[in-house]
DNA sequence: CGTCAACCGGACTGCTGGTCCGGATGACGT
DNA sequence: ACGTCATCCGGACCAGCAGTCCGGTTGACG
């Protein structure tokens, strides 16, 4: 494979620009105040730019997703335990739900617009598959009994915006992530 | 209360024809094939009437996703058990799980446009309520130690229109139904 | 400094959900 | 049978959306 060429700075720099206009457009007003329109006039750019390097508004939202959860992904990966390698899957799995449970919880709104915009392949998203295959692999080592990718799917299906939204009630910010802990507890027997 | 004058018969065949070409277009394209203009033609009706009738493209939804659950609603409150009232709470909830999951699989299309229409209304939608009520109650009475509110939402977040195509191989048409039975067994203990 | 691919902006398209109102029509009392 | 009127109808209309396109510009590099 030939080796890309640079991005060109004054296209690093926009790039930029559209992320951070999506994040206060997504701070100010609800999800679906932001349009693509919108985060282009905020962001100083025409809207050709936006679609150029984020493809389309679920691009756009995944992208900021991605930048969100990029050091989760990796500390999985490759970290120390018990979020690592090298705990046992109860150990792992709760250390797990407390990171993902603490981005979605500073991220419901994000969520939810990523979750409408992308429809339907939501379930073949990268990031998805990965987080997919991590907790199926932890449950399967748990649980050999059950179906694990099935209860992977639920747990992950519980992240979902508009319902971290609809029950975290204020000042008890991290409520959804205890209980989905303690559900995570119960599953794993 | 004023007793409300009986619906004309016009504004009566109208409504069956916008549902019925409603589930026409759901059968025949994905659910995003169904726009508001579309059901309106095929029914022979006119948009204002569509609108009139059903308030939204979402409550249009609602309607179909009613008329398709509202028997099993009426077992769940009246009818005999394990269904109905009477029988423990692990029976009662299997009976239903099954059922509902019944509807979903022959459904996740209808599901998927719903999910996608109500943005974050969903957790007020009455029928919802009901549900998340039913399986709320069942999980206080077999497991007071853990948070029932939340396992109910989580059980019923697995009812995902995209999730459930995703998840239904071919030749296997209950697989989802069994799964999420195994799963709510798992966390009844 | 010249060249050129990469990049830019924003007008444009096709479609959406939702509103509105002049005119038609069914129900009902007489 | 017929007149009256609330109810209902149709489809033109609107604002806003995601996504496309292309003439003009700009940054990188020799």
């Amino acid at each position: 494979m030939a080796q890309q060429r640079a991005e060109r700075a004054d296209a690093a720099r926009n790039r930029r620009a559209v992320l951070q206009a999506t994040e206060r457009l997504l701070a100010e007003g609800g999800g679906d105040h932001v349009s693509l329109d919108r985060v282009a006039a905020l962001a100083g750019v025409g809207k050709g730019t936006v679609f150029r390097r984020f493809g389309s508004r679920a691009g756009l939202l995944q992208a900021l997703l991605e930048e969100r959860s990029r050091e989760l992904r990796d500390a999985v990966r490759n970290g120390p335990p018990p979020l690592g390698p090298g705990a046992p899957a109860r150990d792992r799995m709760l250390a797990f739900l407390d990171r993902l449970g603490a981005i979605a919880e500073g991220n419901a709104v994000l969520l939810s617009a990523h979750e409408q915009a992308c429809a339907e392949d939501k379930y073949d998203d990268p990031s998805y598959r990965f987080w997919h295959g991590h907790l199926s692999g932890l449950f399967a080592e748990g649980r050999p009994d059950l179906d694990s990718g099935f209860l992977a799917h639920a747990l992950l299906a519980v992240f979902d915006g508009d319902l971290i939204r609809h029950m975290t009630p204020p000042g008890d910010p991290r409520r959804f992530t205890r209980s989905i802990q303690q559900m995570a507890t119960a599953l794993l027997g």
